[in-house]
DNA sequence: CCCGAGGACCTTTTT
DNA sequence: GGTCCTCGGG
């Protein structure tokens, strides 16, 4: 797996230091860590783990371990199982959501579940919303889906019902009313969304005292990772289950944290603090990845952040090459300058998988895809569709849904005309109506249409799913879907497609997933004597393909780019990065300007994306930008104005090129005025901006500036006095 | 039902 | 500039 090669810590294989030791030997108390970036976090978490257990404090099924992503969960279980000889079933390590769906699935009764539910991936959470706000009439024009969704989320997060939501005015009540239908809905078709894994594990704990002081009394150690990321909801699950002696080993990075437009709440680590009366946090200061400019500018970006529990990071690798920043004349430029030094690092001896590009949005890797696709270098893009979220993969999954459980809807709807059998609006309007009037799922609707009425088109889709559970009765999961790719002409449908090859190579890639997870599966089962069931094996693999979205893509071996958001950056490490767009608007976003706090979190952002980098950094920036199909100039970030100067080189795009591009908008003015589209200038009242256009004639002539701090203007050349910079 | 034109949208993302 | 969704003609 390459991408778990580029994650293993350099450190890896050496003595424990001085710090992690301390963190690492601590005894029956709560604690947190405050790792910093390259500081040796995973191997504090996992040494801990076997620690405890060598010195028979805990026992393997004592200890619960949780994680953000089911990549961060695995690695740990691999590193844990190199450090000690353990069966790693029946060992508590695992995401949120993922162990939540494990209290669940073992508890189905107690938490008012059916034994087999759905998990709804976002995707399908959405369109389950959608179809709650069709059957109650609400226009999307008059309230969005998505602002429901936003709605239901956050309540979830706070652990609030509907039946327990104040609505305030109209649109809040509207909105409470449609949670209470979905809730409704949820429950008659048994799906559960994600947020909903996590509420519904926390009430079954409350509301069940066996079942909470069951495990209360079995989970000695609580280790959590990335804590800086934790919810309200996550943070409050973890206050129960430690809630009656137990310790929490809570490892985290408050200048790390990233994710508050999702509810992470890097406040829980000041609550963590109170309510485990924990006086001293242990801080990992130590860099084992970064040369020292590299660190020192890391460290002088996240300085000015104010609301910090503070660290400073150093290294003994010395300074390492002074950091580059690039300005270019526009993102063309900026990507051939990129283009270049690539060039001339793998040139050099560099590996492309050991080069990373960053940037804040994803809409900026298409101008850099294309100069690779140009030059014949090979790159990998991550974050995107993922496998388990194609269109193809899902409606081939959808009819294994609904064969295991006949009351899934979204399931339903998502291939009753797929591939198209001629199942229009009139005919799904029937099967909706017969379901209302009959309050039965869409399926028994259209098995009772069938009843009556042998020859229609909905007659022929229900003996079609009929027989598709004939056949499949008794096979494993990877034979059923093979079997149903074809019998439901799903691969038929997209080889008439002219781009459908993909397609179908991703379905044949789910057979080979599934029988993966199978094989898996029977690893770790084979001193399990009692045999699971077909049944559940499948409603595992349901799961698996809800709960891991993604990562299963495969070809991640190969010496390609590495090309990503910042945020998906996030615990990689490459020996050379790229940081692009360093521009305002871009990085910081300017949307993020209006979010309380939005500007710290962009600044640990950048943090986030300096301490990425090894040994090259890289950071570089363009004064014009095609944006949404219009050209933005933007401002220097201010975040390279923190970068003390010694630490950075600076290169300047020649001019010439510059003049060339605007030398025709720019005659209009030059015999009066010097400023030029792109020019920097200052004004007395507004401050300093960016000229972004012209409009009128010699003796009108206005001037439109993007200011700094006051946004787009038009200015009067004749009044306004501008000074250049 | 299918397809193409036209309109609205557009940070970041894991589960 | 590109994608996704909706609506209307074939």
């Amino acid at each position: 797996m390459g991408m778990n090669d580029l994650t293993i810590n350099k450190q890896q294989g050496q003595e424990l230091n001085l710090k992690q030791q301390e963190a690492v030997t601590l005894s029956d108390q709560s604690a947190l860590i405050l790792a910093g970036a390259g500081s040796g976090k995973t191997k504090v978490l996992t040494s801990r783990f076997a620690w405890l257990i060598q010195n028979q404090i805990a026992s393997p099924g004592g200890i619960l371990a949780v994680t953000f992503t089911n990549k961060a969960a695995k690695e740990m279980l691999v590193r844990i199982s190199a450090q000690l000889p353990i069966n790693p079933r029946g060992m508590w390590v695992g995401t949120f959501h993922g162990l939540c769906n494990r209290f669940l699935k073992k508890h189905y009764q107690d938490a008012s579940l059916p034994q087999i539910f759905q998990i709804l991936d976002s995707a399908d959470q959405k369109s389950a919303i959608k179809r709650v706000m069709k059957k109650m009439n609400i226009d999307e024009d008059f309230l969005p889906s998505k602002e429901v969704l936003y709605f239901i989320n956050g309540n979830k997060e706070e652990g609030v019902r509907s039946n327990a939501y104040k609505a305030f005015d109209d649109i809040s009540e509207k909105k409470n009313a449609i949670y209470k239908a979905y809730e409704d809905q949820c429950l008659k078709e048994g799906v559960v969304d994600f947020a909903e894994l996590l509420l519904r594990c926390l009430e079954l704990f409350q509301n069940k005292p066996m079942i909470r002081e069951h495990y209360q009394s079995i989970f000695k150690h609580i280790l959590v990772d990335e804590f800086q990321d934790t919810s309200k909801l996550q943070y409050e699950w973890l206050k129960l289950l430690t809630a009656k002696n137990s310790f929490i080993f809570a490892v985290g990075d408050d200048d790390q944290s990233i994710y508050g437009f999702r509810g992470a709440r890097p406040g829980n680590m000041k609550d963590l603090q109170k309510d485990f009366k924990i006086n001293n946090i242990i801080k990992l200061e130590q860099n084992y990845r970064s040369k020292n400019n590299i660190l020192n500018a890391a460290n002088a970006i996240i300085e000015n952040n104010a609301d910090r529990l503070g660290k400073n990071l150093w290294s003994e690798a010395g300074d390492g090459d002074l950091i580059r920043q690039y300005n270019a004349l526009d993102d063309r430029f900026e990507t051939s300058y990129i283009l270049d030094e690539i060039k001339g690092l793998h040139r050099s001896g560099s590996r492309y998988d050991q080069i990373a590009i960053l940037y804040r949005n994803n809409a900026q890797s298409r101008v850099i895809e294309m100069a690779m696709v140009s030059n014949n270098i090979p790159y990998r893009v991550y974050g995107g569709l993922r496998f388990f979220e194609r269109a193809e993969i899902k409606s081939s999954l959808a009819y294994l849904r609904l064969i295991t459980n006949k009351k899934d809807d979204t399931a339903f709807l998502r291939i009753i005309n797929f591939p198209p059998r001629g199942i229009g609006a009139k005919a799904l309007e029937l099967i909706q109506d017969v379901a209302n009037a009959e309050k039965i799922s869409l399926w028994q609707s259209a098995e009772r249409i069938e009843s009556e009425n042998k020859n229609t088109k909905i007659s022929f889709f229900v003996h079609l799913i009929r027989h598709i559970e004939d056949q499949i009765e008794g096979n494993n999961i990877d034979e059923s879907i093979d079997f149903i790719n074809s019998y439901s002409t799903l691969k038929d449908h997209y080889g008439k497609d002219k781009d459908g090859s993909s397609r179908i190579e991703n379905l044949d890639e789910l057979v080979s997933a599934a029988k993966a997870y199978i094989n898996e599966f029977r690893e770790e089962n084979t001193e399990n004597e009692s045999g699971d069931s077909k049944a559940s094996i499948l409603s595992d693999f349901l799961d698996f393909t809800s709960l891991e979205s993604g990562e299963l893509q495969a070809s991640a071996g190969d010496d390609a780019l590495q090309l990503m958001t910042i945020h998906s950056s996030k615990g990689l490490e490459f020996d050379t990065v790229f940081i692009t767009g360093l521009e305002e608007g871009l990085c910081p976003h300017e949307r993020s300007l209006s979010e309380n706090n939005g500007l710290e979190e962009e600044r640990r952002l950048m943090y986030v994306a300096v301490t990425r980098a090894r040994q090259k950094l890289y950071l570089t920036l363009a004064q014009s930008r095609l944006t949404y199909g219009q050209t933005m100039y933007n401002l220097p970030s201010r975040f390279l104005d923190e970068i003390p100067n010694e630490l950075v080189k600076r290169i300047n795009a020649p001019k010439k090129s510059f003049a060339i591009s605007t030398a025709k908008i720019a005659t209009h003015s030059e015999t009066k005025h010097a400023w030029k589209i792109g020019a920097a200038v200052e004004h007395a009242k507004f401050g300093v901006g960016i000229v972004t256009g012209y409009e009128g004639n010699e003796n009108d002539l206005r001037v439109q500036i993007n200011f700094h701090s006051y946004g787009v203007k038009w200015l009067a050349m004749e009044y306004a006095k501008l000074a250049e910079i």
